[in-house]
DNA sequence: AGGTAGTCTTGGAACGATCTAAGTCACGGG
DNA sequence: CCCGTGACTTAGATCGTTCCAAGACTACCT
């Protein structure tokens, strides 16, 4: 894009060294307007860059970086494919130009492992990292943090030596439970997670909130996928009587129940609630339209941002600081009132 | 992580000068063991690998290239959360690296639109450029052309001279009509994708393959959204009696359709059978277990790569190719014999 | 007139690698 | 005893920038 810009299409890239010489002045004085410095007059100001334009000259990133030792660029790794994490993306990038930083992908795919991203990341001279969800263990998380700043994202990080910023997950479970006990649910479920990041918490949120309230946790194993949603909702109608309330450990568990249920002529909410957790685009189509738990993913990735960029614009020596978001509950249409005809 | 590695833990990176020293040699030497050239004897080899395992030396990717003009970097635009997108690069990594190639993505969000990916990987230094489902249009992506070597997946992009690597949306559009008309079907509306890149040539397809089967084509608007096969199907409810099967202008319409159907108590596919397309990660979850159209991710990345690496290394003058790739009907569950009831 | 301040401009030395061409050394043949 | 040969090694130039210290010129003040 940029229309191709003038100068010769391709081939040899115009350097300052010719821009100069076009405007008739010297390389350094060519290389003080290119970057804005104050200094030039505006007639050589002008002229550097008419001659600039008419080249179609652009500076060699190469060549700054290695005068400069500043890339200005945010390595950002990611699962491709989480809905989420192009939430998160979408708010990476506004973040990172406030800045002045530019940003980097690198994919956490089977054929390209976490830390082979974080090598190509690096290699293409990234002076930060922002990690959205690190499989990496303590160990090497702290062996990168040294290496360069980094903030992990989904995911506590501070034991390592590294920023982090997550959703207070109990939080968002304890608040998810609130609202069922409010519209009269008593006994309320809960698909877990698994070993999957951030489940265990969500458990822990979901069992002290049942408790608070003087019920019986009720959890069963399960993981992040509809497919377990799917097992889960079976159980339900094989006879877990009395059960009128389902909190999925995410989003997509949470469609796999409410798919299944409904599939099988019950009404959700009439009979069942059912509510999910991440508020991923899967839960606001307007046909799941799904009560869920939402983690802000504009604040979530500003903040991660402006930790690895405090780091590297100056304060070196912080602390690594574990920030908690409180999450926030979406009510949509999967909750309602407890049936009087289920309620125990 | 690399495990940091030994050396100065941060600020001061070794350089080849420090590494030679300590070696005891020159610079051009310790140059030449580090890149692995033939010459250095055995001892010296030993004695600059040492040093620089010591030192933690790293070499300088800006230098190398400024020197080398080589930066063996493909860069990547591609919309996060798109499945369909996730499967591609999955396959990209492979398929560069086979060619000595690293790459680097950038994201296509609305706060980063296409131009600012492409001029951001076009500043990290990458030789070629893989566009997924470019949004540009001719004359932008001739532009783009004659700066680097560009392939586009998904679209055509002969005409603005360069590469692409799509699927023969007619082709798959006339082996779904063709599937359903083998199990009796006759009434097969088309849920097209309005204007969306490949909707245009799916329409195409449906409708020949109709009128070859001496049928009638019976095209709605839509777009590929769950919303539209939402509506889609809510106008099939509301009486378009004989109708026995839908070809969806993607997966995600077609999960509208099939969701709002089956909640309204039609039987899919016992009474309607749905088709949708692009085989994403959506139609094989098997409480969905979509029949539809694939198309080859795995093929489809690796001769994008290909293509744009065979201008690198060497025939920069190749006429602009576009490359058809044979989509592949995946019979799942969504698909049955046309029920005799129905059937005009 | 001489000094000094201020504004604008400049050549040379970095940055850290690679490449080229020229060096050193030991050895064996004439 | 000299020289060519082959196997290693090295100094110096180079890539395209930015930084630094100093240079040129005008203008002002005493």
């Amino acid at each position: 894009m940029t229309s191709s810009g003038p100068g010769p299409p391709n081939g040899h890239r115009a350097t300052l060294v010719e821009v100069a010489a076009l405007a008739g002045v010297s390389r350094s004085l060519a290389s003080l307007v290119i970057r804005g410095a104050p200094g030039p007059s505006a007639a050589s100001r002008e002229a550097v860059l008419r001659a600039a334009a008419e080249l179609g000259y652009r500076p060699d990133p190469a060549a700054k970086l290695l005068r400069e030792h500043r890339s200005r660029v945010l390595g950002v790794v990611f699962d491709p494919g989480d809905p989420f994490h192009a939430d998160l993306l979408e708010a990476v990038y506004p973040a990172a130009e406030r800045c002045g930083y530019e940003v980097v992908l690198g994919a956490r795919v089977p054929t390209h492992p976490e830390h082979r991203a974080v090598e190509g990341l690096i290699r293409s001279r990234c002076e930060g990292l922002l990690l959205v969800g690190a499989e990496a263990d303590a160990v090497q998380l702290r062996g990168l943090g040294v290496r360069l700043p980094v903030a992990v994202i989904g995911r506590r990080g501070d034991e390592a030596g590294v920023d982090s910023v997550r959703a207070a997950d109990p939080r968002g479970a304890a608040a998810a439970v609130d609202l069922l006990v409010d519209l009269g649910h008593r006994r309320i479920r809960h698909v877990d997670g698994g070993r999957h990041p951030g489940a265990a918490e969500r458990r822990r949120g979901y069992r002290a909130a049942m408790r608070r309230h003087g019920l019986d946790p009720d959890v069963v194993k399960g993981d992040h996928t509809e497919e377990s949603g799917v097992r889960a909702a079976g159980r339900l109608l094989d006879g877990a009587e009395g059960i009128t309330a389902v909190l999925a450990g995410n989003d997509r568990c949470a469609v796999g129940v409410v798919d299944t249920l409904r599939r099988a002529g019950v009404d959700v909410p009439g009979d069942i609630s059912v509510i999910g957790y991440d508020d991923s685009r899967l839960a606001r189509l307007t046909h799941i339209d799904l009560t869920t738990v939402a983690q802000d993913a504009e604040q979530t990735a500003r903040l991660a941002v402006e930790a690895v960029v405090e780091r590297l614009d100056g304060d070196v020596d912080l602390p690594p600081r574990d920030i908690l978001l409180n999450p926030r509950l979406v009510i949509r249409g999967t909750t309602g009132p407890a049936s009087a005809l289920r309620r125990t």
